[in-house]
DNA sequence: TAGTCTGGGCTTTTT
DNA sequence: GCCCAGACTA
């Protein structure tokens, strides 16, 4: 085995750097995970140091499992006795570390806990206002949520939390509220994983010298996204004599909104100010035009320290921009397109990409490719588990697991209904507060030691219907150890009469269905592991995690959950002024620069073939607006595309310009519209013109005029309002 | 209490 | 144009 050959002078460099801080400036496609896996690989190798010893931080699981199979499979068969090589996210780690030390520390949770996600840290946000009552019209809980997970990324607890305007009372108030609502839930949400790991280090020296001691060896990858907890916590698990293997791009860094702070890269080398840095600039991923486009794009932020990205792969085939006429026009010609590179024998359908910036724009993909019924995959696992159906499943799993968890108890209370409304509800609440018992418990305890008294502040139906949750929750909890995982959902799928309550014999009810089968499936592939186990993983699963290779069908991701991949062909869409960038980003430099990064990204994902789309018109919130081409598109050098100038075109000049392009014959002919070619119209301010086009769209109709005065000019028949003069 | 209605907000991006 | 929370009605 010889770990170093086929490396390039600067991965060699990196690969056997002798330990202490090392920062790897690594540009895209220029084998970072190469040198990750091969470092480790050497390390336990060469240097005799214990996989036990290790630890490694990615983004996302998937890219842990990766690079773990990745280190396995250099290090050879070899079964080691010792203890595995550390390989997680932040979160995961930070949950596992938090876990093991819950029992004896001072920690505000039991190793039970659960972690709460974004909508049950509303629904508690929620709560707490409420109890100030606070109108949530007045106070968004969403920028009072944004602010607490600010402050805990910057690891500001409750009690320094600093207030000085109005809201911030609020939010400050609010946070204090919220904690204390975590904790009567033995619940944590994301951003407490990572400041509870960091005050346990900072606060119990016995444990942090015990984890200083296991993990002497630590790699990140993707550093710039690191946020200040987490840059914290690296620092102080690496301690006095770091050996600290840092890999990041400033570049791509696209994570700002989350507290990522990219110049945690700089503060690493003021930190470490002996840190030996490496710089990777050959790219072994794109062709050279994709590159020149890419730096194209990024040059253009000021103050950065300037890769020279090149690869020997030669120029490769310039990149097609499209202008498709709206965002269904822009699906459809994703979808040919796919299909025809596919036909042609050059791709597979694994290896097309399509990104987009939001999540709504997969929408019209996935109808395209539902009519052109071709299979495509969809990134995205918030999508999956924010479905109702799948979030009672788990909220009915996380109260057996934790019977204080009042969120998903007050979720499934009356899921499927029972007869439990907002007055047995508040009774329950009161009653099991007298006994000093959080809810859930206070059910089981019912169920176990019935007992008259208890019952007495019910009424009659709600005393039985509480009754017999009890008893079920108590069935449950008794058997959850026992059980395996699958056949628990089932168990409780089948007490509850989910199936009865969901499928309701409609299409959609039976997908609802589906998606809880296809939960019941997850849980079977955790049985081995348990419920905490299981749960975990429901939390912390990320949007990439959800990327499966088993189906040879294109996938279509948004830009951020692109990041670290790479595609032999790829197409981003919506290059559209407000959509890449996105509005939002207007107003803030430091939004748009990020916007650009993000852009940026999404070109160096690609390996062979790129293909940037746009559409003339959006519907958005059920509104049909007009757009620009993207910024972003006009600094791309026209020497590297071909295409359709961008700018004005009709209608059917793009569907013109499409279906020429690849030979389509068939060019749809509009069915009856009320204004015809040629047409002699007048409109209220634009004055008389001529109809040089209309078009259909949905219910409505779409007329082009050319107007004496104002020109060309497309309007919508229904509000234009024109008149017809002649024709 | 359960089901229907309605108005408002929503679209950034996700561990 | 969709979805949810809260209001309203049976």
């Amino acid at each position: 085995m010889d770990l170093l050959s086929g490396l390039n002078h600067q991965q060699h460099q990196a690969v056997t750097a002798p330990p202490g801080p090392v920062l790897v400036l690594a540009g895209p496609g220029s084998g970072k995970t190469r040198v990750l896996t091969h470092r480790i690989a050497y390390m336990v190798a060469h240097l005799g140091i214990r996989p036990g010893e290790v630890l490694a931080v990615t983004f996302t699981n998937k890219a842990a499992r990766e690079m773990r199979s990745r280190v396995e499979d250099l290090l050879g068969e070899e079964p080691s006795n010792g203890p595995r090589l550390t390989l997680g996210t932040f979160h995961a780690f930070s949950a596992r570390m938090l876990r093991r030390e819950a029992a004896d520390g001072d920690l505000p949770f039991t190793r039970d806990f659960v972690i709460f996600d974004d909508s049950d840290q509303r629904s508690l946000i929620r709560q707490a206002l409420k109890e100030f009552n606070l109108d949530p019209k007045q106070v968004q809980p969403a920028k009072v949520q944004n602010a607490i997970s600010a402050a805990k990324n910057e690891l500001i607890g409750p009690e320094a939390f600093v207030a000085n305007t109005y809201f911030s009372e609020v939010a400050r108030r609010v946070y204090l509220r919220y904690q204390q609502l975590l904790q009567q839930n033995n619940a944590l949400d994301f951003d407490d994983l990572l400041f509870w790991a960091v005050r346990l280090l900072r606060e119990d020296a016995g444990t942090l010298a015990r984890y200083r001691q296991t993990y002497r060896h630590i790699l990140v990858d993707e550093f710039q996204d690191t946020n200040t907890a987490q840059y914290v916590l690296l620092r102080l698990l690496a301690g006095e004599a770091p050996d600290l293997f840092a890999v990041g791009d400033a570049d791509q860094s696209i994570y700002r909104w989350r507290g990522a702070d990219y110049r945690n890269v700089q503060r690493f080398q003021q930190d470490y100010p002996q840190a030996q840095v490496i710089l990777l600039e050959q790219n072994y991923r794109s062709t050279q035009t994709i590159l020149d486009a890419a730096m194209a794009v990024i040059d253009r932020l000021p103050g950065r320290r300037r890769k020279r990205l090149f690869t020997e792969r030669g120029r490769g085939t310039r990149i097609l921009v499209h202008e498709a006429y709206d965002e269904a026009d822009e699906a459809s010609f994703v979808v040919e397109t796919i299909a025809l590179l596919i036909h042609s024998g050059e791709v597979q359908p694994r290896d097309c990409a399509v990104m987009y910036r939001t999540n709504a724009q997969s929408r019209a993909l996935e109808e395209a490719f539902l009519r052109a019924k071709l299979p495509y995959r969809l990134v995205g696992a918030q999508r999956f588990y924010g479905r109702r159906e799948v979030k009672d499943i788990i909220a009915y799993l996380r109260l057996i697991h934790n019977p204080a968890d009042q969120v998903s108890l007050l979720r499934v209370l009356n899921t499927p209904p029972r007869g439990l409304g907002a007055k047995s509800v508040a009774a329950l609440l009161r009653a099991a507060e007298e006994r000093g018992l959080p809810p859930g418990e206070f059910l089981i305890a019912l169920a176990e030691e019935g007992g008259e008294e208890l019952l007495a502040p019910f009424t009659r139906r709600a005393a039985a219907a509480l009754t017999d949750f009890g008893a079920m929750l108590a069935r449950w909890f008794r058997t959850r150890q026992d059980l395996p995982l699958a056949e628990l959902v089932d168990r409780v799928l089948a007490d509850v009469g989910y199936r009865e309550y969901i499928d309701d014999g409609t299409e959609e009810g039976r997908d609802r269905w589906e998606n809880v089968l296809e939960l019941r499936n997850a849980a079977q592939e955790f049985s081995s592991l348990g419920l905490t186990t299981f749960l975990e993983h429901l939390a912390l699963v990320s949007d990439q995690d959800t990327l499966t290779e088993d189906q040879n069908a294109p996938i279509l991701l948004t830009l951020h959950a692109a990041k670290g991949l790479e595609f032999p062909v790829v197409f981003i869409i919506g290059l559209d002024d407000g959509v890449l960038p996105h509005q939002r980003s207007f107003e803030d430099p430091e939004a748009m620069a990020e916007e650009r990064r993000l852009f940026y990204v999404g070109l160096t994902r690609a390996k062979d073939r790129l293909f940037l789309v746009r559409a003339f018109r959006r519907r958005t919130f059920g509104f049909s607006s007009i757009a620009d081409p993207s910024r972003f598109l006009l600094d791309l050098p026209q020497d590297l595309l071909e295409g359709a100038q961008l700018g004005f075109q009709t209608p059917s000049e793009a569907t013109f310009a499409r279906q020429t392009r690849w030979g389509s014959a068939s060019i749809a002919s509009p069915p009856e519209a009320r204004y015809r070619v040629g047409m002699r119209v007048a409109h209220a301010t634009f004055g008389e013109g001529v109809v040089l086009e209309t078009r259909l769209d949905h219910d409505d109709e779409e007329v082009t005029v050319v107007f004496e005065e104002a020109g060309i000019k497309r309007l919508v028949a229904s509000l234009a309002g024109l008149e017809i003069l002649e024709g």
